[in-house]
DNA sequence: AGTAAGTATCTTGTAATGCAAGATACCATG
DNA sequence: CATGGTATCTTGCATTACAAGATACTTACT
């Protein structure tokens, strides 16, 4: 899979999961990887970077199955970004798909 | 508009436009900025990698309204790129979409 | 005890690409 | 001769994804 296709998009993937539920980092690349190839090297600073951002807060649970889980939850910031971030991916891939297509009038 | 996004995409772009028309870097970018925002300072070097894989030839023109211009004109290697790239684009797309919607099943 | 495998987090260094900013140069108009 | 539109190209920076590795907890097998 085309590694620059994803630059900017598995911010909007992992924050639509958590809009959906709060998850750890782990369960965020067995999940995402259902569909979007995606690394550890990759989450785990993206996650990083999104709670200095404000838009996602985090919490510890015990788990039974290994070592203690860091659940991330989205902030109303999150959920604002996370809204605005799918707006401009909607707008982006018209746009794009609009260019694929030829339709490009202009040229008489 | 987010910088992350076209990385990536602006190379299936002007592959895609080259399918229609023969062009030139100036002409490119004012063509392609209809849809989306793109700098020369992008398109030149993206041209120049373009060629240096063979995915194009060129040729010189003269203008009458400023200095000659680079033309830029796909081989069927670059025909075959373009629908490859096209292709995984569309896939692409295609499998971030299914996770925005949250058609995450998964999760019981 | 020791070892391996699954679960879980994190860091370092590298690669790729888009852009701002600037340099160069041709042509027309004032 | 200065300005602005046309046209090409380069340098250095910022961002992000990844491979590869380190660490550590739990279970299961030997």
């Amino acid at each position: 899979m085309n590694i620059q296709f994803k630059k900017g998009v598995l911010e909007i993937c992992v924050l639509s999961v958590l809009a959906h539920k709060d998850c750890y980092g782990y369960e965020l690349v067995n999940d995402i990887s259902k569909r979007i190839d995606i690394a550890e090297g990759t989450i785990y600073p993206l996650l990083r970077r999104l709670k200095d951002e404000g838009f996602v807060t985090t919490y510890l649970q015990e788990s039974t199955e290994g070592p203690p889980r860091k659940y991330y939850q989205l902030t109303d910031s999150g959920r604002k970004e996370e809204h605005e971030l799918k707006d401009e991916w909607m707008r982006f891939t018209t746009s794009v798909n609009a260019l694929l297509v030829g339709k490009n009038d202009a040229a008489e």
